[in-house]
DNA sequence: ATCACACTTGGGAGCGCTCCCACAGTACCT
DNA sequence: AGGTACTGTGGGAGCGCTCCCAAGTGTGAT
């Protein structure tokens, strides 16, 4: 008798209806509603249809909670963003890629949990949190080669796909834009246009992408048959600050330069106003082709050509893998490098008036 | 006997420790080791020492879905952002909302959860969601006035935080950016820079804050003793066509003018574009001032004027609001429309060459 | 009729927590 | 000595599910 009717049964806070009142309006047991809700193929025509009916009629949604608690899973995926990362890139980035994340969770029971890391304190937090409150799966968007974060999900068995690798034989899944290609197009585009010196801003090229981004410059002069001058070479940091710097030493060492391929709209936007502040006409003098075809590009003046990668079906994709990686979950180890777990999107030159 | 040992007991995926584990370890019983673990005061410091001992040396970390079950409430809030709107703002809009709303949540157990809303098929699925699952408080961005979200959280009793008023006397909790005084200052520093004949480009006049910010062009104008004519008002939608199409009609019907508050920096890159077709000097012929302050604004050529709203601290002060509603829960209806729940923060104007 | 083997179904046990009651211990009055 | 009033603590019950075993029913072969 101790403790009893701590709680009036039904009356809980909103009083949502459960698995048990759904059984006994259908006139079944527990399990069969559970079967039904989970779509088991083991349940009768009939049952399925009253408990259906039962399911509408008291509008039940099954609780989460419970069913986390009982399944020892969590139906729930996290994807985690650097803090800095989000500044830099294309602008819309961030939404896009959360867009394409939602829309690959739509048809999904899936919930989406969102995690901006910035310092690493927040990143320990992070950590600590995915150990103990175990998500299903996580999404890192662009980490740092010497980010610890993908080895601790590793150990902690958690199955994870990254946007973008962290090098050229990245052990964990991922997706990624084919930035040589990219990169390789753009340069062939201005070669095409009759440009023959053609310098490059790079990325950080500690980031495998901005590397890419590089050796697709290089590959491209290879194969016109122009040898590639290191001092049309210069590395930057993705800001528009480095991409003005960038240009100006470009400028200084290679005077006669008519053309460059920078690795990011932005570092272009910077290279662009030290163009016009020496004197330089774009593209008459200096062609210019950018990464990103974020939104400055088509409002620059004049608009940049751009290399467009997929941004929102980058979301779509790493989701999609994740969510298969999570479904046919094996012992950990047992899982190989298959081609499933790698993809590269391709990208798309828009050409506009900078070159 | 029947059913026994279906999983050995530390047999689970992972093997976290649980509360029991700790209590037993640091030889105290469960009800304490979950008073420590929740700050709960009527614990002895010895105890407390021992059972903290015990769960750094566990690593133990509460289950959540346990302590959602258990405690009915899930120790998360979920972000609704409308597909529409994560376009058109200020471009970095999303990623500085969501990370003010992290930082508000740092020092929490709070997760967030996010949700981009598109069609209205999306929108009754998240209704059926929200109804379900059980968030603790929802915030909810740029509501449209015939959204029905708001008034079915406020049925299922869900805490509700909004960004942006739907009316001027908005009933749910929101956090505002002073629309009204940003725009005055923006027009009262046109004045200031002697301009006479100032027109407007506004934004949606069904959002709420487009009708503040001409209220607030209005409201300089009389200020400064000129009067408002009603042709140098054009509305727009807030897109960059939209702009470019206001201020082709705003120039048609008043050649004369010498300046334009526009009321997004998009509409303004428009309205751009269009003076310059024109052979409008800016700012030697006409003046021009956007509002967001987004990256596109110091990016244009000139570099454009622009209203400043301090979006990070939106989604900061929101998080705040809606932390403290969920934490003092009152019986619905007890909870009046006092004024910790309306939140006005300040516009700042950023002064560039536009103007 | 008997057995073997489906296919369905009910419901016990248990997931890891919180909540609350009961009770021990201590202190301070009458 | 007995009463009252705390503070701390242990642990039962229960949150709403899933998982699995057992049992019921039906079918066809022996």
């Amino acid at each position: 008798m101790a403790t009893q009717g701590i709680r009036g049964p039904g009356g809980r806070r909103g009083g949502r209806p459960t698995l048990e009142e759904v059984a006994a309006r259908a006139g079944v047991g527990r399990g069969t509603v559970s079967r039904v809700v989970n779509g088991s193929p083991r349940v009768s025509q009939e049952t399925r249809a009253a408990v259906e009916a039962a399911v509408d009629e008291l509008g039940y949604v099954p609780n989460r909670a419970a069913r986390a608690l009982a399944a020892n899973r969590t139906d729930a995926i996290a994807l985690v963003v650097p803090e800095v990362e989000s500044r830099f890139f294309a602008e819309p980035y961030f939404s896009d890629i959360v867009r394409g994340v939602g829309a690959a969770l739509d048809s999904t029971e899936m919930q989406l949990l969102l995690t901006i890391v910035g310092n690493d304190r927040e990143r320990s937090r992070l950590a600590r949190y995915l150990a103990g409150n175990r998500v299903d799966g996580v999404l890192l968007v662009s980490v740092h080669a010497d980010d610890p974060l993908p080895e601790l999900l590793v150990q902690l068995d958690i199955p994870v796909v990254l946007s973008g690798r962290r090098s050229a034989d990245e052990p964990l899944a991922w997706v990624d834009a084919d930035n040589v290609a990219g990169a390789r197009g753009a340069v062939a585009h201005l070669i095409s246009r009759g440009r023959r010196t053609i310098g490059t801003i790079t990325g950080l090229l500690d980031v495998y992408g901005a590397q890419c981004r590089l050796d697709g410059y290089r590959q491209a002069l290879v194969e016109a048959g122009l040898d590639a001058d290191e001092g049309l070479v210069a590395p930057a940091d993705f800001t528009e600050e480095g991409g003005r710097r960038a240009m100006g030493e470009l400028l200084d060492r290679r005077p006669g330069l008519d053309a460059v391929f920078v690795a990011s709209d932005v570092m272009a936007a910077g290279a662009r106003q030290v163009l016009r502040e020496r004197g330089r006409n774009v593209p008459g003098d200096v062609a210019l082709v950018g990464f990103d075809d974020s939104a400055i590009a088509h409002r620059m003046d004049p608009p940049l050509t751009s290399v467009r990668w997929p941004i929102e079906e980058m979301g779509r994709e790493m989701t999609r893998l994740l969510l298969a990686e999570i479904a046919d979950r094996r012992p950990a180890g047992a899982r190989g490098v298959d081609d499933r777990r790698r993809i590269v999107l391709p990208t798309e030159l828009v050409p506009r008036t900078s070159s």
